[in-house]
DNA sequence: GTGAATGCAAAAGCTTTGCACTCGA
DNA sequence: TCGAGTGCAAAGCTTTTGCATTCAC
């Protein structure tokens, strides 16, 4: 269904989550709105989550762990740490991703591009370096 | 840990993941599987896709549901139907993306990209036709 | 023979869902 | 008012794990 009530409960969501770049999932989310609106239950985070995501207002981003989200909604390519997990965004315009994937398969209909990397996020290749 | 016996379970988990282009899923092999080693159970599907994936013979895919898995291991970009949720292989060059994302941001070890599409297989792009 | 790998089953996440209650429009 | 949204708790699904047993080397 489509949003039909702004209630606090999805405010604060929506707020907790543009308030960051860290890309978290839904316990980490419930965890900092639960300061704001103490009675949340994470049933209620998930619903709201799943609302937003067919609203379009946040992506969902799978990358092995539990779905992590993003309020920032433009196409981005991600580095996914394969040692701790963070996800970072990456600085890298990466345009005509899904015009050559629709001419080289038109077939097929292409709708959106996820570009993500995996290797280490600058503290975990700091620790690593021998 | 890395392999040290290929034994018959090991075997035909890789066997019938080489056999098809459908990126199955755990349960999927598991069921397969079943028919040649009938004792097998699916914590040893599950481990023995985890060591695959560990020695590289074997990708992990992960699209929203259940991991699914490819032992067709060269990188290359997928398409994953949003409605039957099918993943397919895309026939599309698309080289240099690493090394863009290493030179974009040097502070970054940058090991695989992983590039995925969203959109509909030609059986629901059909179905869906108005 | 020996320990890596297995089978079984229990447990551990993560996420969804049913239901009665609440509250925003 | 009144039904969309919530809270709670139970259930669902995927995946992991402990342990005794088996079997590949």
């Amino acid at each position: 269904m489509a949003i039909k009530r702004f209630t606090r409960q999805r405010r604060a969501v929506l707020e907790v989550l543009r308030s960051t770049r860290r890309h978290p999932d839904a316990a980490w989310i419930y965890h900092e709105v639960k300061k704001r609106v103490p009675s949340i239950s994470l049933g209620t985070v998930y619903r709201t989550l799943d609302a937003l995501v067919r609203e379009g207002m946040v992506i969902a981003l799978h990358t092995g762990g539990p779905t992590r989200y993003d309020a920032f909604t433009e196409p981005h390519p991600h580095l996914v740490c394969r040692r701790c997990g963070a996800v970072l965004d990456l600085d890298l315009e990466v345009g005509g991703l899904v015009e050559a994937a629709r001419s080289a398969h038109p077939e097929l209909v292409v709708e959106r591009a996820w570009l993500a990397f995996e290797g280490l996020c600058p503290d975990c290749a700091r620790s690593l370096e021998s």
